[in-house]
DNA sequence: CGGATTATTGACGCTTTTCAAATGCAGTGG
DNA sequence: CCACTGCATTTGAAAAGCGTCAATAATCCG
């Protein structure tokens, strides 16, 4: 149940029996929420630790002027809030854009991990440094590449991502239940240009993207026009080919 | 010595003598280094971990194009690379924007504390929540904020990390050697638009900026202007007001 | 089938970039 | 002290990229 976290992990060390039944322990209950709905919001301090076992999530910032800022996707395997661990709430909110599966872990068996077993308190810590690096290198993205690249290189990492979490074992083709305006909200684009961004990737023959399905092309072409070099992600030599 | 970092992680959490003594202990020794020099480059794995002491460097990426993006900025009590004591290798370099002194720390010390002092291993995972929690609203504001309010928002963070590190007890001048290409590389602007746009901001009555000298005129429509909601730095109540 | 999202298209305008040149400023050496 | 040099700031003009508005087509879902 909990193996898309466990395989993400494993990318970077490998996990006893015991370490994976002491994550599996932590697990309180699953739960089925709808697409839209807000799982954690700002400035809450959630009592479990949120876990996505199936579907996709965002965290998201709402700005003064009301419009959403996604800066982060959330997919299988993905930890929404380890930072209430420590921190005293949250400093954005986190929404589902699918039905999710999410599992509930206490908070209370995570900091006995994490200040007891050092093997998963590397992993946990692993896990937040690699957040970090992937939201620097969105920020470069952004501020660094015009539209078309900006998302020939989201589409690589979100590949990279899916094979990090053993989700699929193909660099090609992905289920992608984004919709544009998703895509638009986290790539600092307006829907309309995101749209005929689009259509200018597909015409190129590099993607086609339709009926929350992506597939990739022509994956070197893709890496080279986006200046995709899955480093940044520090995933183990098998997923980074 | 430390007396940055210790005012800053101290913001989250209280650290006893012996923890203090703890981290004075890691310092290897302190060096002086020059403007523009490369502390750490991307890919390598340093032998120690970096804390800046006085000056100010920042974190960047080399694009495909030769285009440096600048991801983060580190001022007094910043540490440059923790990550190092997880991952193998760097994903962005460091470089110095003033004439730096800096203590290297040693990384079995680091680790050591990591996994024996509860107190200092919630420090640093703190340390390191609180910069993805930045580089989230950097990422945000970016994405979302035209280029006179994406600004703003930046004058307003630095003075609040500036407080957070006892680097001032004002929230209305500090020392900031930044040129203003290092701005506009941090801004995802060109310098000339960087340029203009101070300008403005300056004619606005809201801040002036000359002599590597920051000077916010009227920190509340600042702050209001800029959309800056402290709340993402989780710091104490004392230096967020 | 009907209502509601989502995707697409066109026209227009504004923010920002780029290019190129000018001005200002600090440090250096004579 | 002044001229020279190199860097940082400023200015102008034109073009590009992207956003906004508004309308239409396609698709999804109950």
């Amino acid at each position: 149940m909990i193996d898309a976290l466990i395989n993400k992990l494993e990318n970077y060390l490998t996990l006893s029996d015991a370490d994976k039944q002491h994550l599996t322990n932590a697990v309180d209950r699953v739960e089925d929420i709808k697409k839209d709905q807000d799982i954690i919001l700002v400035n809450e301090k959630p009592e479990f630790v949120h876990l996505i076992i199936e579907g996709w999530a965002c965290r998201y910032k709402l700005l003064a002027d009301g419009q959403r800022a996604i800066v982060a996707y959330l997919i299988p395997g993905d930890l929404c809030d380890i930072h209430i661990a420590l921190l005293d709430h949250m400093d954005h909110s986190v929404c589902s854009l699918t039905p999710l599966k999410i599992a509930y872990l206490s908070r209370e068996k995570i900091e006995e991990m994490f200040f007891n077993n050092n093997t998963l308190a590397r992993a946990f810590f692993w896990s937040a440094l690699i957040e970090e690096s992937i939201m620097r290198e969105w920020f470069a993205n952004v501020t660094s590449r015009p539209a078309d690249k900006r998302l020939a290189h989201m589409f690589c990492e979100i590949m990279m991502r899916y094979r990090a979490a053993g989700l699929t074992d193909r660099h090609d083709s992905i289920h992608f239940p984004l919709t544009q305006n998703e895509l638009a909200d986290a790539a600092g684009l307006s829907v309309v240009h995101t749209n005929r961004v689009l259509q200018r990737l597909r015409k190129e023959g590099l993607i086609t993207y339709a009926n929350k399905h992506l597939e990739i092309k022509d994956w070197d072409r893709l890496k080279t026009f986006g200046d995709f070099d899955p480093r940044y992600m520090h995933l183990s030599e098998a997923v980074m080919q």
